[in-house]
DNA sequence: CGAGATTCATGTGAAGTATACCTTTAGGCTTAA
DNA sequence: AAGCCTAAAGGTATACTTCACATGAATCTCGTA
């Protein structure tokens, strides 16, 4: 046995990889050069050119769905700005931060201690007032006497979760840190998200916008290719791969970096299974995996009553695969309680963890009117039911049942 | 038969509570002069 | 006397509970044709 991973080991080292080099295709890996995005590139240097001069850019939105490129050019400008302002001595702090991340950016009072962070100040989790945390901030900002360029990514998960209030006090800082001005780049998935938005706070954050279309199947091919010409060793990707890697991601809208992360984790999948070259049989392979790697680091992450009340739709015994409604899915989750010892909370406080459990994209929970029967949730898983056993195990281990 | 009232099961908003953690402050102890 | 530590006081954010009211179509009711 041991004898036999030894000889795994040195075989390993000497087997060809099919990547030539592997950070080219991972998600944080920015391209020298963005295909298809010249427009916004160029839209978005020259609203944030006045920085350069001291001015106070506009603060800008940026729009498009997944894997438009959004976050990518906005990382490519603010890096090829800061390479400027670095060797021109021009001072400007350019902050990113991505809101969508639960427990860091998911609260106003998060958000700020998230920023805070960036100043290497750091903000206890809880216990001070939130306008403390704000003079803290302008304290810091005034402190390193530098125009402030804040990007918020996902901008719309924050204010759909937690109202537009805070877009308000940040652009209202102006006031408040003489001459060190701050400027907000938003980015949003979201394209109908300024409705949502105050009306005052509309017309001072989209002073500028900038659209980003989903790319077409031959731009994403083109993206594609340029990276695979460097990630990969030549000749290692097999007639239609690429073809078929577009396709996949221009039927979600297309979706960029979900057609680089297929093309990444199925080089990984036929690497393992000791291929020397990516078929499309990998590719479909990959996008199980993705899949099940999503709803799996999902899940671990929930918190035990999220967990729980997800075991409950999971194991519900409704036979015939009829609906399931909240208040089947609570009695069971009461059992589920005593069972696990964990302490049961009130169905109000459920029903809004299924609600946000649908906003993650575990269940889909729908809210229908029985007429007479009243009105409830109509709850439907959203895995992959080939994935169920697997969650099921998941949240037994993690619930101890 | 159809318009309007009723009904159910739960959605939803607001206000209150428990918990964990923060800063400030005051008192007591130690230390150095 | 100054400095330092500790504990209590006073305050906050967050997750949750409690209370009260809102929702909206199936069903019921009852006047009318």
């Amino acid at each position: 046995m041991q004898q036999s991973l030894g000889n795994f080991f040195s075989e390993y080292i000497g087997k060809k990889s099919i990547f030539k080099n592997k950070a080219i295709i991972q998600s944080t890996h920015l391209p020298v050069t963005l295909l298809h995005r010249d427009e916004q590139i160029n839209t978005l240097a020259q609203i944030l050119a006045p920085t350069l001069r001291n001015e106070k850019p506009s603060n800008v939105f940026l729009y498009g769905k997944s894997g438009t490129g959004k976050t990518v050019t906005v990382r490519y400008v603010i890096q090829e700005l800061e390479k400027i302002t670095s060797s021109k001595n021009i001072p400007l702090k350019i902050v990113y931060i991505n809101c969508k991340l639960k427990r860091v950016a998911d609260t106003e009072y998060r958000l700020l201690a998230e920023l805070n962070r960036a100043f290497n100040t750091s903000i206890p989790a809880t216990g001070l007032p939130t306008d403390e945390v704000y003079r803290i901030f302008v304290h810091s900002v005034q402190k390193e006497n530098k125009a402030i360029i804040l990007v918020l990514d996902e901008i719309d998960q924050l204010v759909k979760k937690i109202g537009d209030g805070f877009l308000y006090s940040l652009t209202r800082l102006n006031e408040s840190t003489q001459g060190n001005t701050i400027s907000i780049v938003g980015v949003s998935n979201d394209l109908v998200f300024m409705d949502l938005l105050d009306s005052r706070i509309k017309s001072s954050l989209s002073e500028e916008e900038i659209i980003f279309p989903p790319y077409n199947a031959l731009q994403i091919q083109d993206i594609l290719i340029a990276r695979t010409i460097e990630a990969f060793r030549e000749g290692t990707i097999e007639e239609g791969v690429i073809e078929k890697t577009a396709a996949y991601a221009a039927r979600e809208h297309g979706d960029a970096r979900r057609a680089l992360e297929l093309l990444r984790v199925a080089a990984e999948i036929a690497e393992r299974n000791g291929f020397t070259n990516i078929s499309t049989r990998h590719i479909d392979e990959a996008e199980e995996k993705i899949e099940r790697d999503r709803v799996i680091e999902i899940l671990a992450t929930q918190p035990k009553q999220f967990q729980a009340a997800l075991y409950s739709i999971l194991t519900h015994p409704s036979k015939n695969n009829s609906k399931l409604y909240t208040g089947d899915i609570y009695e069971l989750y009461r059992h589920i309680c005593k069972r696990t010892g964990l302490k049961p909370l009130t169905q109000r406080r459920i029903s809004d963890i299924l609600g946000e459990l649908d906003t993650l994209g575990i269940i889909n929970a729908r809210i229908i009117s029985k007429g007479r029967y009243g009105r409830t949730r109509e709850i439907v898983l959203a895995t992959p039911s080939t994935l169920t056993p697997k969650i099921r195990r998941i949240l037994e281990e993690s619930l101890e049942i």
